[in-house]
DNA sequence: TGACATT
């Protein structure tokens, strides 16, 4: 099995070039011109409020006037390969005005380039050029769908008008999803969710102007009518927050096939407890599994990841309760902002088991039960962008031909670095693991254990006739304290209905039972 | 449950 690190810098990069009076970005609302752009909209009749959806004004929220010029907007760039750096993507985008920073989002603990970046012109305007002109426009060499080039999260706010559309034919398009909604408002972006193969997953995102424009496109539209094809009759909802949506993920994975990161499928008590530890754990899973990851996995990591303090040595700052009491979530678990990007989400989406109505797993179920989050941090935003961008560009590593995109040289790929060459680590290094999910295999089993320290082996157990796991296995670290932190932090860790047994291998010469 | 780097 390939293990995909970088072992590059674990730096950010940034290029920045001097630009005055910025300093108000990163607060206004975005006059969006996001997502589909139907073609052939003459057919359709249209309200007058719809057409304002292309240009870039937004009647909510308006800017305070003489500011417009350099108020910043910084983009999200998504769908960048990943050999592109700084100085790589600056021609691209610099054709639509001056820059003032350019950053490629790398892992903050491999040092990965995540495929995507921030960006922010000096002249908003500029901002609107490059997002008009390149998003979804083209596709950089390499990669499977076209560049992103919108607003970062950390510049859009209200998730309250974005709905979550469910019970759709697979058939229904972005313009078809369109035309149903643009009776009820400005469309700022829309987005059917597909799977790897570019098949709708029955459902989409529609994010309105405003949360009143959304509530009417609810009112008239959510149970309205049953698509054919579809199981039952239209859904249409606001979308989760990520509170809701890691609640709900947890329990999916929990219920249905088990977990892939223990910190998703847990209780919160045990969720919280662990969860500083997967602040690390996020990170590299989102940056180097993301062939592996479902979304569901990511979500909830991005949000553990922002949480707290890090540790960067991957032991825990305090001791570790396994098990511990009633404790709830940290209350931050649901401050991040909803990404507003979309369509990356749903590239990553591999293996994700779907529900008999043929409804993914994870989508399928969308209710609003819980309060909206109030809060949104710029910096959850981000790391939930890369995040997704981590899981999704990682479901089409680098091809074997690599065009030379936008005249620049190529720098390599990343490292691709064989593991297990060893099996055992030191004396104390080694441990044995009982209890496993079934569903875990040496992959998910050595990112459970990443926070912990360097993992230099890691290795499930299968029964050689069922090739099933035995639920049990082996993990090395190069050092005996991250094997002890470890222990301390996984020793008796739930994971839906087990418990997780984590001790020390037994040396070779001891023999005795349990 | 079942039990320490296998086939």
């Amino acid at each position: 099995m390939l293990y995909i690190f970088s072992l590059s810098s674990t730096h950010t990069h940034i290029f920045r070039t001097a630009c005055p009076n910025t300093g108000s970005r990163g607060t206004g609302a975005y006059p969006a011109t996001q997502g589909v752009r139907p073609e052939g909209e003459g057919d359709t009749p249209r309200t007058g409020r719809q057409s304002v959806a292309r240009h870039p004004k937004r009647d909510s929220n308006p800017r305070p006037t003489g500011e417009q010029d350099c108020d910043a907007i910084k983009l999200f760039i998504g769908q960048i390969p990943r050999n592109l750096e700084e100085k790589d993507l600056k021609p691209l985008f610099e054709q639509f005005g001056k820059i003032h920073e350019l950053t490629v989002l790398k892992d903050r603990y491999t040092g990965m380039h995540k495929g995507c970046a921030f960006l922010t012109y000096c002249a908003r305007e500029s901002a609107i050029k490059a997002q008009n002109a390149l998003h979804e426009q083209k596709t950089l060499p390499g990669m499977t769908r076209p560049i992103q080039v919108k607003p970062a999260d950390s510049e859009s706010r209200g998730e309250d008008r974005k709905l979550f559309v469910g019970m759709l034919n697979k058939q229904q398009t972005e313009e078809d999803v369109y035309r149903l909604f643009e009776p009820y408002g400005v469309i700022e972006e829309c987005t059917v969710l597909r799977g790897p193969d570019g098949n709708s997953k029955g459902c989409a995102f529609v994010k309105f102007s405003t949360h009143t424009e959304a509530q009417s496109a609810i009112s008239a539209l959510h149970g309205s009518q049953t698509m054919p094809g579809a199981s039952s009759s239209l859904v249409v909802k606001f979308a989760d927050t990520d509170k809701e949506r890691t609640i709900r993920r947890m329990q999916q994975m929990v219920g249905q096939f088990g977990i892939f990161n223990p910190a998703i499928a847990l209780p919160f008590s045990t969720y919280s407890t662990y969860a500083h530890l997967m602040q690390q754990q996020a990170a590299i899973m989102a940056a180097t599994h993301g062939g592996y990851l479902t979304p569901s996995v990511a979500f909830p990591a991005a949000q553990i990841h922002q949480m707290g303090a890090l540790n960067i040595n991957g032991l825990p700052p305090t001791p570790m309760t396994p098990v511990s009491g009633l404790s709830s979530p940290p209350a931050n678990i649901a401050t991040s902002a909803v990404p507003s990007i979309v369509t990356p989400i749903v590239n990553g989406f591999t293996g994700i088991p779907h529900q008999p109505n043929g409804h993914p797993a994870v989508e399928a179920v969308y209710t609003n039960g819980l309060p909206p989050y109030s809060a949104q941090s710029p910096t959850a935003a981000d790391t939930l962008q890369q995040a997704f961008t981590g899981v999704q560009q990682y479901t089409a590593i680098y091809p074997a031909t690599t065009l030379t995109p936008i005249g620049q040289t190529l720098p390599q790929p990343p490292q691709v670095i064989q593991q297990q060459q060893q099996r055992e680590g030191p004396e104390g290094c080694n441990l044995f693991i009982y209890h496993l999910p079934q569903e875990f295999g040496d992959n998910e089993l050595m990112q459970m254990f990443l926070p912990f320290g360097t993992v230099i082996s890691s290795k499930v157990f299968m029964d050689r006739a069922t090739n099933q796991s035995k639920c049990f296995g082996f993990v090395s670290f190069d050092n005996p304290a991250s094997a002890q932190a470890a222990i301390q932090a996984m020793n008796g860790f739930q994971i839906g209905m087990k418990r997780l047994k984590v001790q020390l291998k037994r040396p070779k010469d001891a023999s005795r039972p349990y």
